[in-house]
DNA sequence: AAATGTGGTTAACAATTTAATAATACAATA
DNA sequence: TATTGTATTATTAAATTGTTAACCACATTT
């Protein structure tokens, strides 16, 4: 984890390539850049970073396109990934994570604001890796996959775990259908819709404790 | 994230504990104080602190085992700690970030730049989270999806939420009814003229709060 | 090989919640 | 007062989610 986190930058205006670039390597990141959305995925390939920053209005493939080419491969399914947009349009947003982005940034850059988000991104990179949660009572060991309460354990399916462990890794967040779809079963698979009510289900049986709430129209959320 | 941020130090020396809690209280943060490592745990349990001001050398568990503890929760995962040591040892430091502190101090403090130190992170803290809008009393969570009013929890409809937070994202400004049947519902639903005065209605009802204006034959707007 | 267990998905229907409309009452104003 | 615009309430329609059971693929056991 000493290892010098490298950044990938792919934006169409030369200027901002350079502040970003910039302002990143003054915080000790390894940088590489791209013009364009097929640059982007060759340097991505080629180099392998840790995080890219994708501007989404580029010529050729644009950011979320480049994003999702990029998902759909094993090597980036856990790259992080930050949007750039001048786009404050809500929609656009939302189109953005649910193509499986991390973050979104809206131009213009604010150079401290990225660098926060930047550090803050591999910050919680490390905490998702921590094999073991606890929200309350309520354990959860990525490890063992084992879900324990008041010192019950408690087993779940594959699904339901990874279901519930994306719901409990920010408890009171609620997530999109879509998000969890995403998240959980990836982009590729495409299930039907009462799938994910039904697994979330089997986890409220098997874990007997009122602690997922649905938001109708929207998500659901887990609480303690 | 309420309006008057939470403060809990942890250090063994009485003096130091004394000395940064008067700074703090004198900038109007509210502060709880501990002795030592399990008895920071136990009071961040209790309080959820917004930042955690940790020594690193303490009896019992010091300073970076509470950080890596607390951090294994998602209450703290976005708890902001910062880390203080009479050790200007560069290993230390380093080992100290890389537990995910987000700040770090060494001895003697100087409690001018501690306290700026402070503004500064939370100031970081609320660019970074968009997420939550704050207009007097009146919280908007986005992330979830909840209104708190005098820290009293509303739960509004989609709709209604949508509105509200489009109101509020303006405040005085007077939305046109038909900028916010775009915004809202969006330009290819077409739906009927009283539909916005009925979800107006439901949201002054569900507040029971007067903060939305009627302005007649042109729109709505917020104020507090 | 046959039988059984398990996880994951879907389909069908019930239950619930939310949204839209219509009808009526009210208020302001020219 | 006639007109215009909004508030209120009740009603209806639509959308969303909950629940159960059934099914399939695959793994495990007999």
């Amino acid at each position: 984890m000493n290892i010098v986190k490298k950044i990938l930058i792919a934006d169409d205006e030369p200027d901002i390539l350079e502040i970003i670039q910039f302002n990143l390597q003054a915080e000790g990141y390894e940088v590489a850049t791209a013009k364009n959305g097929d640059e982007a995925i060759e340097m991505a390939k080629k180099h392998q970073p840790d995080l890219i920053i994708l501007d989404i209005m580029m010529p050729g493939k644009n950011g979320i396109e480049v994003c999702k080419i990029l998902r759909t491969q094993p090597n980036f399914k856990h790259t992080l990934i930050i949007f750039l947009s001048a786009l404050s349009d809500e929609n656009t947003e939302i189109s953005g994570l649910e193509t499986g982005a991390d973050d979104y940034l809206t131009k213009p850059i604010r150079p401290k604001i990225l660098v926060s988000k930047v550090h803050s991104l591999f910050r919680r990179l490390v905490k998702e890796d921590a094999s073991i949660t606890q929200i309350g009572d309520l354990i959860i060991d990525r490890e063992k996959y084992i879900i324990t309460y008041n010192s019950q354990d408690i087993i779940l399916a594959r699904k339901e775990f990874e279901l519930l462990a994306l719901l409990a890794s920010k408890p009171s967040k609620v997530f999109l259908r879509n998000d969890i779809l995403n998240k959980v079963w990836g982009t590729e698979v495409i299930v039907g819709d009462r799938t994910i009510d039904v697994h979330i289900r089997k986890i409220r049986q098997k874990l007997n404790l009122d602690c997922i709430t649905t938001v109708k129209g929207v998500g659901y959320k887990f609480e303690i």
